[in-house]
RNA sequence: GCUCGAAUGGUGGAAUGGUAGACACGAAGGACUUAAAAUCCUUUGGCCAUUGCGGCUGUGCGGGUUCAAGUCCCGCUUCGAGUACCA
């Protein structure tokens, strides 16, 4: 009888469905295990063969783990908020929710054929009000949250306002904020509501702000820092440019340490942790104040910079200051004025790109002078925009012998360049390592009493010395500086979260009460902004809020004092996903996010799969929702995802025609040398182990009715690259046409033989016969050719036992270290042997179908029930495998001499080391290897190989 | 520039420091068949030998450690990923 696969995957899929085979629950008596897939952007372009790469390796994770007997939570759901299809609105006029509902059902379909066992109960939509009731609610609380460093957590705000009226921000307050204030508790009891609350929000954790953001004009929103690529936005490739806005912002760098302590304590690749490191940047230094000299008019006495090489100090021999730094209008002398102006304004039209591109030394002199603390030196005062008002305290003391930058200033100006490390050159380039031992540090003759003395110090030594001389003179502090900024977290769109916030009457933001979420997206009629330059949720005409009845109610009602405008910004896209695996926990619960029960239960996610692409998106907003809400209570895990497995890309192999030139004719790839020839894409849809179909190339499209064709052999055969997978090379491969022509089995088992789940390769259809084989030769072992079932009762042999149970400990070993390619191996192996064996005992088969269920689950549900068993092989638990079974009687030992192999022998499997190599000896002497030598020494790898080492 | 990762047949890829190339594709030859499909068998890193057995060589390049290196160490080359005036 024939494999016939279509009919047993559609049967099996039902019957999964209709028996809620992967429905799961809360069960005590059963260690829990929660196996995740980032969530899909459903797409209008549906799904490729690249996309169900990881939800493959997940789903045979979980169904390894529940035949393990663990109660496995694996959800799918979808990340539904999103540009593409606001912009298809925009275009279309098409509400983004047809759009999105109709591409969800798509991906569902699509999903539903490879036969995942998602608990699809539990699916959650970013867009739903029912989902984002969370995500506003989690808003609302960061929103009243502020965070305490000595602490160490999120706290709630009132704490903060009942210390201002205290101590006010002396006091020993150690929280993070935007630096922006300083007061007394009087100052702060004197100030007005209006006035208070402007100052709350340099603390809470979400809060509306004047910051410098990206922003994109095509797309008409800001962006975060991670959707922004060299200077292009990273969806749609616009041009991004640097503008102050005030906007909605999350306070991430609050959690920067815990970010980063946190990774030590969680199972991810080490170039994953890699990438968070560097995107929170932490850097160790000091701050030093510099004094003005002279004292300014203005009453403006010093300035801060930071430096990692505070050794470096004595090299300093100019001062920079960012061109948006506020010093600047402080320092700049009348002379220098009308030279400075005119910097600034070319300055400030500059792009964030541009100013990248071109990278021209440019700069100007300020006209004041800093004093250096060690030296007493006077410094001349820049302005250059290669220091970023961003970073550090946006001005730097210029050490041109030792970092590259300041060296290309110098060289530009003709500012001098003090070498400090014995033996550096840096007559072409400056030193920037941080090795050598210092001199000049103080120059001779310029040493000061009681002044610092680093000569001949080794440079961290320096740094090490300096830093405690700051400290101890009072000179500054030292200071760790992060990279990681705060997460932008509006966007002048349409298709998202809006935000739980109204305008108060003295226009300062409030947000709703915890209980009239969620706030419905309004519907509008156009999508782009507004007139008046506003969002377009501007469009709205029922869009204010009602105080008095809690109610949102129609935007021409503003006047009466009761009713007040809402937020017309909308949520970004990493707002919906950054809590979605908490609320799979409990999906319907419409009281809390999560039961405290529930989230005691599941905890967080054990297994994480995902690509690289949200290293410093995703991963480090998630991580810093997770943390709030670990703070607040609400959940009992530190870190949301335990383990993560980055999947790798899966590329497109295009293939190509060559059409000689000037004609309608195509010639073999291995003959198109002999003319000239325009290699032109071809859909690899319609060839085959890069063999054309003719007859398909001719209807693919009516230019090639009529084409000719030059072939080798008989056949036209294709050339080939690896590219990106997209339409316009013709080489997206859908997994629908997979399934249909091989079923899903034999797609699901492929994409894992393909090669390593973390590497990124090409797909390429071409090995999928084998794979395909493998599944119709054990069929075979269960029918014969006329149909006649083969399945016995009778004693499985040694040699089908040794067979069964080298695959079962194999498997069991790969599926633990994500080795699937080489476990879809050992199936192929252990089937070859079964039949050449001819085996088709129920002892053998019956442990392989539960081994094969997490990789092929259709077939595997088929055989079981031929077999005649009564519940589904999901129920079964994983087979033990024996090593007993494993044992060799004769084991061959390759000889070797100093390394070399001469011969083998056989011996007994039960031979002790002291045999084994008393046999090789009298064997080597035997045939007169040794020629009388004595060995010295003589090494038994069991079961392999015998080395003697003589002479 | 910096950080991380990779390099093995015609192709995808296997190898806890222990007989490199498992497994699969492709290719060549053969069996069955009127034919095709399907299936099965043999060969398949390179070079030499092939009326024997076999021998030599071989994991990007150059060194090193070791009885033994694809694997460990040092120095390169190339490719890929991330990041970038972060002081």
């Amino acid at each position: 009888m024939e494999y016939k696969f279509k009919e047993i995957e559609k049967k099996w899929q039902a019957a999964w469905k209709t028996g809620k085979v992967y429905q799961v629950g809360e069960d005590e008596t059963k260690p829990k295990y929660y196996v995740l897939d980032m969530f899909p952007y459903p797409s209008g372009a549906g799904l490729h063969v690249g996309h169900p790469l990881g939800y493959i390796a997940s789903d045979i994770f979980s169904r390894y783990k529940r035949l393990r007997g663990f109660n496995v939570l694996h959800p799918m759901g979808y990340d539904a908020y999103g540009l593409p299809a606001e912009q298809y609105a925009i275009q279309t006029g098409q509400h983004p929710e047809i759009t999105t509902r109709n591409n969800i059902k798509r991906y569902r379909e699509q999903l539903d054929k490879i036969g995942f066992s998602f608990d699809w109960s539990r699916e959650v939509q970013t867009c739903d009000p029912a989902y984002y009731h969370w995500t506003q609610w989690a808003f609302i609380r960061m929103f009243n949250s502020y965070y305490c460093y000595d602490a160490q957590q999120a706290r709630p705000i009132e704490e903060l306002k009942e210390a201002f009226a205290e101590v006010g921000t002396g006091g020993g307050l150690n929280v993070a904020s935007g630096g922006r204030y300083s007061f007394t508790a009087d100052e702060w009891k004197a100030m007005s509501r209006q006035e208070q609350e402007e100052v709350l929000l340099d603390y809470r954790l979400a809060y509306i702000g004047d910051t410098m953001v990206n922003w994109c004009p095509a797309l008409g929103t800001v962006l975060a820092n991670d959707e922004v690529v060299n200077g292009f936005s990273e969806r749609g490739g616009y041009p991004v440019e640097q503008k102050v806005m005030r906007q909605w912002c999350l306070r991430v760098s609050a959690y920067a340490q815990r970010l980063l302590d946190g990774l030590e304590t969680i199972d991810w690749t080490e170039s994953l942790k890699e990438t968070q490191r560097n995107w929170i940047g932490r850097s160790e230094g000091v701050e030093l104040r510099f004094y003005l000299s002279p004292t300014l008019s203005c009453g403006e006495k010093s300035f801060t910079i930071f430096t990692t090489r505070a050794d470096t100090i004595y090299g300093v021999t100019f001062m920079v200051l960012a061109p948006e730094s506020e010093l600047v209008e402080v320092v700049t002398t009348p002379e220098q004025r009308a030279e400075v102006e005119s910097y600034l304004a070319a300055a400030k039209k500059k792009t964030e790109r541009e100013r990248i591109a071109d990278r021209k030394v440019t700069g100007v002199f300020s006209g004041t002078y800093a004093i250096n603390p060690m030296s007493n030196e006077k410094i001349p005062i820049w302005i250059s925009d290669y220091v970023l008002a961003g970073y550090g305290t946006g001005a730097i003391m210029a050490v041109p012998g030792h970092d590259s930058r300041d060296y290309a200033f110098a060289r530009h100006f003709k500012l001098p360049i003090i070498p400090l490390i014995e033996g550096c050159d840096i007559s072409e380039e400056s030193y920037d390592a941080k090795e050598g031992i210092m001199i000049n540090s103080p120059a001779k003759g310029k040493e000061i009493p009681g002044g610092l003395e680093l000569n001949g110090l080794e440079v961290k030594e320096a740094i090490a010395r300096t830093k405690a001389y700051v400290e101890e003179k009072g000179l500054g502090k030292i200071k760790i500086n992060y990279r990681l900024r705060d997460a932008i977290f509006s966007r002048q769109r349409y298709w998202g979260e809006p935000f739980p916030v109204y305008y108060d009457a003295d226009g300062l933001p409030q947000t709703l009460s915890e209980d009239k979420l969620p706030l419905k997206l309004p519907a509008v009629d156009k999508f782009q902004p507004t007139e008046t330059g506003e969002p377009p949720l501007g469009h709205a005409t029922v869009w204010a809020w009602d105080k008095e009845n809690a109610k949102v109610v129609e935007t021409c009602r503003i006047d009466n004092k009761n009713i007040f405008p809402l937020e017309l910004n909308t949520m970004p896209g990493f707002a919906g996903s950054s809590a979605y695996y908490i609320r799979y926990m409990n999906p319907h619960n419409t009281k809390e996010l999560v039961s405290g029960e529930i989230n005691r239960y599941w905890r967080n996610v054990d297994l994480y799969l995902g690509g690289t692409e949200h290293a410093t998106g995703h991963l480090i907003y998630s991580r810093f929702w997770n943390k709030f809400l670990y703070d607040t209570g609400i959940v009992c895990e530190d870190e949301p995802f335990r383990k993560l497995i980055n999947q790798g890309m899966i590329q497109g192999r295009s293939n190509f025609v060559y059409r000689i030139n000037g004609s309608n004719t195509f010639v073999s790839l291995n003959l198109k040398d002999t003319y000239e020839v325009t290699p032109l894409h071809v859909d690899v849809n319609i060839v085959s182990n890069d063999v054309l179909d003719i007859e398909a190339f001719r209807n693919w499209n009516p230019e090639y009715k009529e084409a000719e064709f030059i072939l080798e052999d008989g056949r036209y055969v294709c050339g080939w690259a690896v590219e990106k997978m997209s339409k316009s090379m013709f080489n997206v491969v859908n997994p629908d046409k997979v399934v249909e022509k091989f079923g899903a089995d034999t797609l699901r088992l492929y994409e894992m033989f393909l090669g390593p789940l973390e590497q990124s390769k090409p797909w390429d259809t071409n090995g999928i016969d084998g794979v395909h084989r493998f599944l119709k030769k054990l069929w075979a072992l269960f029918y014969a050719n006329t149909g006649e079932l083969l399945l016995t009762d009778d004693k499985a042999e040694p040699a089908e036992l040794k067979a069964l149970h080298k695959l079962i400990k194999k498997v069991s070993y790969d599926i633990e270290h994500f080795s699937f390619n080489t476990s879809v191996s050992a199936f192929m192996i252990c089937v070859n042997e079964l039949t050449s064996l001819k085996c088709s005992k129920r002892a053998i088969l019956e442990p392989l179908i539960v081994v094969l269920a997490p990789f092929a689950p259709h077939i595997a549900e088929e055989l079981w029930s031929i077999a005649g068993k009564e519940s589904t092989v999901c129920e079964a638990s994983w087979p033990a495998y024996d090593e007993a079974y494993l044992k060799e009687d004769v084991l061959t030992y390759a000889v070797s001499f100093n390394g070399k192999t001469r011969f083998s022998i056989d011996l007994p499997a039960e031979a002790t080391r002291e045999d084994v190599e008393k046999a090789a000896l009298s064997h080597a002497n035997a045939i007169k290897w040794m020629e009388g030598k004595t060995p010295r020494k003589v090494i038994v790898v069991p079961g392999k190989i015998i080395n003697i080492v003589i002479g």
